[in-house]
DNA sequence: AACCTTGGTGCTTCCGTGGC
DNA sequence: GCCACGGAAGCACCAAGGTT
């Protein structure tokens, strides 16, 4: 704080620079009944601080920063008296030496006490690669006491937290290794690299157009609409101040979305040259609301309300006259609505899934002349479902309804939208988590280097699987697009059937009359009576039938018996009758026996009569 | 006021290694 | 091969500041 007045003032060392513990709380970021006590610690430290430089005669110069500094109690500061010395270095050297010409963020970033000492070090060398310094020198520039000469303490205590912290607060890596005369260390060899920049985000934008959210990450948007809130000249011009705070963050935020300036996942790039802006800049747009808001208000005003105003996805009006007229006629009723200057600027996207129309309303109340948003959508909590009533009346000619009142839809927030996105793992079909093995510890590794080797180990393996996550990822995109085209052809195809359904549908609605149903409902009594009885009638018929068969079936066995009986006479006959006649046959033969004269026997064989 | 965390300091112990 | 020294690691203690 002191350097940049010691430089740019004519003063001596006989001249105080008089610095504020409110200033030294400002500058430093802390509080300020905590910065008496630090701005009298620092003072001290600075006091007793001292640097050296070999002089043109080859003589070694110390030299103190300070030769006075005095604790004003009464006006809450410290008066510091530079040396000649420091004063004509800072002023004829400014050039050259880079030590007082640091930011002040890194300075603070540095809280180790030898820190920026090895800090502007490594800078005054970076353009070198790095410097060497032998322990001598070392000790001298940095002031050490003696108890650093236990060369372990050193290294511990001094010069790695030291480089630990250069390298994780600045813009440098700073290493070092040991330089060994025998076996002992007489210097060090430090090696400064120069961190790669941060990335930016390419938004294609015009590069002409200067703008204040151009070329930053999401993080570094949010930070700095924070910051940007918080600087005094945005709340001068802000009128008042602590209420722009989270309106600037908030709108800038919003801006830089509404403009595509920062990355808008769920936009296709393609067709962000199809957005409309009423002002070209969102910087522009920015100064109009500021400018819009009147200087007196309330703490608690509503400062300005963004409308969002679309239609259904399926609605056929998208991409003809009917889009333009859509937009056109949606404004005007804005207008008509808050006033003409109250809609401050409106912007048409078409480059989401459903156009829309986004406007930026600041809700003066023409008649006052005062910030007054309840007259406008306050008042009732059925204000804003008229308001979508009213709205519905002025597009109707364009074929569109008003939506389901009271509906209980929730819409996805777009913070939600990209939370899902992001937490993708638990989306089905993607593997879960990240996996890594942790090395071993080799045998009398230090755990410094230990760390570091699981460190780097965990980072490789986790880039080795995030890699063929995004190939997935653009391959899921790829099928989504795929996906989305085939649902479009299935709605065309719906339409077609619908259409050819129509007439059938018309003629059924046609019939659907409560008389007609009566009617209908008579008549298919009347003919469930009618079946009924056809089905007793039919049921009588065959029990009838079943009693013939069965009668026919009886006869037939009667009758057959009887043919079976009457063969059995028939043969109990024949046989009588057979018995007969046999009988008949012996009583003739015993007849013809009887009456026969007696032959002799002339031994012929074959001479058969009965004796 | 008690407790915890962080950073700094002094000291000891252990082990590897270069010199003799 | 012995030994003194350098370097690494860890313990104990203290002070200051923050938290409960």
């Amino acid at each position: 704080m002191a350097t940049p007045l010691a430089r740019t003032t004519k003063i001596s060392s006989n001249d105080p620079i008089f610095i504020s513990s409110s200033d030294f709380s400002k500058e430093c970021g802390i509080d300020l009944s905590t910065a008496y006590t630090a701005l009298e610690l620092a003072s001290e430290r600075l006091f007793t601080r001292f640097f050296g430089y070999t002089n043109a005669e080859g003589d070694r110069v110390k030299m103190r920063w300070l030769n006075k500094v005095i604790y004003k109690a009464g006006q809450g500061g410290s008066e510091l008296y530079f040396t000649d010395e420091v004063l004509l270095l800072l002023r004829e050297f400014d050039a050259l030496n880079p030590y007082t010409k640091y930011k002040k963020e890194v300075v603070l970033r540095l809280k180790k006490d030898y820190s920026l000492d090895f800090y502007h070090l490594a800078k005054k060398h970076q353009t070198m690669g790095g410097f060497q310094i032998s322990l001598d020198e070392l000790f001298q520039q940095l002031g050490l006491p003696e108890s650093y000469q236990d060369l372990s303490n050193l290294k511990k205590r001094v010069i790695k937290p030291s480089l630990d912290e250069i390298t994780a607060n600045t813009d440098i890596d700073l290493s070092y290794e040991n330089v060994k005369r025998g076996r002992s260390v007489v210097g060090f060899k430090f090696t400064v690299k120069e961190k790669p920049k941060p990335k930016v985000i390419e938004t294609g934008r015009d590069p002409n157009t200067p703008d204040l959210f151009h070329k930053m990450t999401e993080s570094q948007l949010d930070t700095f609409s924070s910051k940007l809130s918080e600087l005094p000249e945005v709340q001068k011009m802000a009128h008042v101040g602590e209420d722009m705070k989270p309106f600037i963050a908030h709108v800038g935020g919003s801006l830089s979305h509404n403009y595509r300036n920062r990355e808008t996942l769920n936009a296709d790039s393609d067709r962000t040259h199809l957005n409309e802006h009423e002002l070209d800049t969102n910087e522009k747009c920015m100064t109009a609301i500021r400018d819009r808001i009147p200087e007196k208000r309330r703490k608690d005003a509503v400062l300005c309300i963004e409308h969002l105003v679309t239609a259904s996805p399926e609605w056929d009006g998208w991409g003809t006259e009917k889009e333009t007229a859509f937009f056109e006629q949606s404004k005007k009723w804005l207008e008509n609505k808050y006033g003409k200057n109250n809609v401050v600027s409106t912007t048409i996207h078409r480059d989401e899934t459903t156009p829309h129309l986004v406007a930026y309303v600041v809700p003066v109340d023409e008649a006052t002349g005062r910030l007054n948003a309840k007259k406008y959508i306050g008042g009732s909590r059925h204000t804003l479902s008229q308001m979508q009533t009213d709205f519905a009346v002025e597009v109707k000619d364009l074929g569109l309804d008003r939506g389901v009142q009271g509906s209980k839809a929730k819409h996805t927030s777009i913070k939600e939208y990209y939370e899902k996105l992001n937490n993708y793992e638990n989306e089905p079909g993607i593997e879960k988590g990240l996996t890594y093995e942790i090395p071993e510890p080799e045998f009398l590794e230090s755990k410094n280097t230990y760390g570091e080797r699981v460190a780097n180990a965990m980072i490789d393996q986790i880039f080795d699987q995030i890699a063929p996550r995004f190939d997935r990822a653009n391959a899921l995109a790829s099928q989504t697009e795929k996906l989305k085209k085939e649902l479009s052809d299935t709605k065309k195809t719906l339409d077609e059937v619908q259409q050819r359904a129509k007439p059938y549908l018309d003629i059924i609605n046609e019939y659907n009359h409560p008389n007609l149903e009566k009617e209908f409902n008579k008549q298919v009594a009347k003919l469930k009576d009618n079946f009924d009885s056809a089905l007793e009638h039919h049921r009588f018929l065959k029990r009838q039938e079943e009693q013939e068969r069965f009668n026919q079936q009886r006869e037939l066995r009667n009758q057959l018996h009887l043919e079976q009986e009457q063969k059995k006479q028939l043969a109990e006959q024949e046989r009588q009758e057979k018995e007969r006649l046999a009988l008949l046959r012996r009583q003739e033969l015993e007849k013809q026996r009887k009456n026969e004269p007696k032959k002799p026997d002339n031994g012929n064989d074959n001479d058969y009569s009965p004796s």
